[in-house]
DNA sequence: GCTTAACTGCACCGATCGGTACGGCTAAGC
DNA sequence: GCTTAGCCGTACCGATCGGTGCAGTTAAGC
């Protein structure tokens, strides 16, 4: 994301393509999806020589996968590495969201569902890598109820974490907003599993 | 879906194409995705000509739109028209889906969520569909958090929609059933709505 | 200023896509 | 037994798909 990033293995680069096809890709299939946007249309959307993309990544697929491996890396830093919060809020934080820029009016499709029901291969790298960041968000749910003191701190983080893909999903099929209501179900699992209540 | 039921117009038909057609349909777009299935992988499924699809169907599109406008048109009737069972009872029965046929071992995909997926035009008939389905599984459930006396009714039925809709996509992502995760969630919501609880 | 290589532009490949044309078969209804 | 029409089989269409070849341009590093 940084605009001087290095290539595969510390290559020259004349002036940083791999970035904008990484680019492309998170504006094109987020917005198309993946089997809607064809290589000719990435390309120019990234204005890069489609030679230049098939020399980075092997391929579609592979530019699909690698795509995915670049998103969230850490799994919502911004939400769950706040300092300032308490564990509780961190949690409650997650669904409230960059809150509906213009362009869009309402939260985009998580790029892992989508290739997750876009890719029917449940064996495919970019399935896998989607399958591994939902276990991270529920990893990451888990530990910050832990802290809390829930109950059942793996539970509640599976539960909150179902919940955020509800409202992803559900955005997508209303095309309104559903975060709003997910907050209200995860403050309502909260407070039923952490035992003292706040 | 009565294997004998009549066509566009009361035509004469010779062998049931139309139903073989949509089976396939509901085979094919259910397992691979719309996107990944090809019109003559479709033919073939449904042993069926080509020219016939075109002749029953005006086109693929078309054919995904009556496909899901065939797909549960009295939402959950199983479910929510169910008279042995309390509303409550009615409302986490709908977490307690077929239970993983032995071909495949989690809970498919909601198909409407799919079409959501797949589709990337807001407009397309089939997005429609997804959406008044969506919004009618919403309303069942309201109407049978009403009966059960919640609080909110409409507000505890979108929840628990957004909640079903969840475990559909997480599901898919992990590869592995997260009905029973729903269905504690579920559970939880409801005993907090209804103002005397159980 | 030379080397080096990332990057370009375009033409092109085979495969597959959704969709159509056409001639022939078969079965229901009178 | 004739009409009628749903259905078949195949060959084929133009468009688009993902992907490649090749000659040429640009710019960073020494």
């Amino acid at each position: 994301m940084t605009d001087l990033e290095k290539g595969p293995r510390g290559l020259r680069r004349g002036r940083g393509a791999r970035e904008r096809i990484l680019g492309a890709s998170r504006e094109l299939f987020g917005s198309r999806g993946i089997n809607n946007t064809g290589m000719d249309e990435l390309c120019a959307a990234a204005q890069v020589s489609k030679h230049t993309v098939y020399q980075h990544f092997g391929g579609k697929d592979q530019l699909v996968t690698e795509f995915l491996r670049q998103h969230d890396p850490d799994t919502m830093p911004d939400v769950f590495d706040r300092a300032d919060l308490t564990p509780r809020e961190r949690m409650l934080a997650a669904f409230d969201r960059p809150s509906t820029v213009p362009p869009r009016d309402v939260t985009p499709l998580c790029p892992f569902i989508g290739a997750a029901v876009e890719i029917s291969d449940p064996e495919h790298p970019a399935r896998r890598r989607a399958h591994d960041y939902k276990e991270a968000v529920a990893a990451r749910f888990a530990e910050a109820a832990r802290e809390a003191g829930a109950t059942d701190p793996e539970l509640l983080g599976e539960q909150l974490a179902l919940v955020l893909d509800g409202a992803s999903a559900r955005t997508r099929a209303l095309n309104a907003e559903t975060l709003g209501t997910a907050a209200a179900i995860a403050a309502t699992l909260i407070d039923q599993a952490v035992p003292v209540a706040r």
